[in-house]
DNA sequence: CAGTAAGTTAAGTGCTAACTTAAACAGCGT
DNA sequence: ACGCTGTTTAAGTTAGCACTTAACTTACTG
């Protein structure tokens, strides 16, 4: 099932990097929070009541610790989309990789010549 | 490809309604306003070029009018998931619709008895 | 060219969502 | 009970988006 609340969480980018760090096994919220330089605890706390609500996570707690976890069997096909797009993420990352290799060796092409 | 825009321009329940009236085959503009009742003329030219920026529809001009499709080659899993919610809504109506009938028999049982 | 039809762009408004900091809550060790 | 760690909730700010009405563009028609 894909419903309105489930599109609206997975279309923020920072939400789909939260649940890219729980995708293939649990984190604790600490720990996902800790992963993000420009963004407070309490935002990322925000965050996974989201994802939570629309059901794209699972919370299991654990002493003062809640542990998070991609509900990757409820999602439907936003699952394969996600990996897609993660996948195209890395893609797109090599091809810039390659490019700027070409670039370093273009330089070094104009300094020999 | 799936980028951030496409994601977005997908995830506003008017946009999907105007991307599954250009599904099928082309509407001119004024014939995709006219199908909304609570929403002006330039609000859904707004969300029609929204789309055609994200990709996710064609724009044909022809004398004054402007005809749009659904660019469904380009949508990739997009594609997929738009077409499994509406046949989920689809799904949704039918079991309302069933419910209903259900009611209505009950009516007439509690009546009969 | 004046008039009109089809549609978009401009400008402004209200609501919502993401973020912040500060405070509260829950569980555990002492 | 007290304090510490882990985390959420509360309150408030700000930015962005969907919407509106008004003004503009473009193309056809007499």
């Amino acid at each position: 099932m894909v419903d309105q609340a489930a599109l609206d969480a997975v279309a923020s980018p920072r939400r789909r990097r939260i649940l890219r760090l729980v995708w293939e096994d649990e984190l604790a919220a600490g720990d996902v929070a800790a992963r993000f330089e420009d963004v407070s605890w309490p935002a990322v706390s925000q965050h996974l009541k989201v994802l939570k609500e629309a059901g794209l996570v699972i919370e299991r707690r654990e002493g003062r610790h809640r542990f998070y976890r991609a509900n990757r069997s409820s999602m439907g096909p936003l699952a394969a989309m996600l990996e897609r797009m993660w996948s195209d993420d890395l893609d797109r990352l090599a091809a810039l990789a390659e490019e700027e290799a070409g670039i370093a060796e273009d330089t070094q092409d104009a300094a020999g010549a």
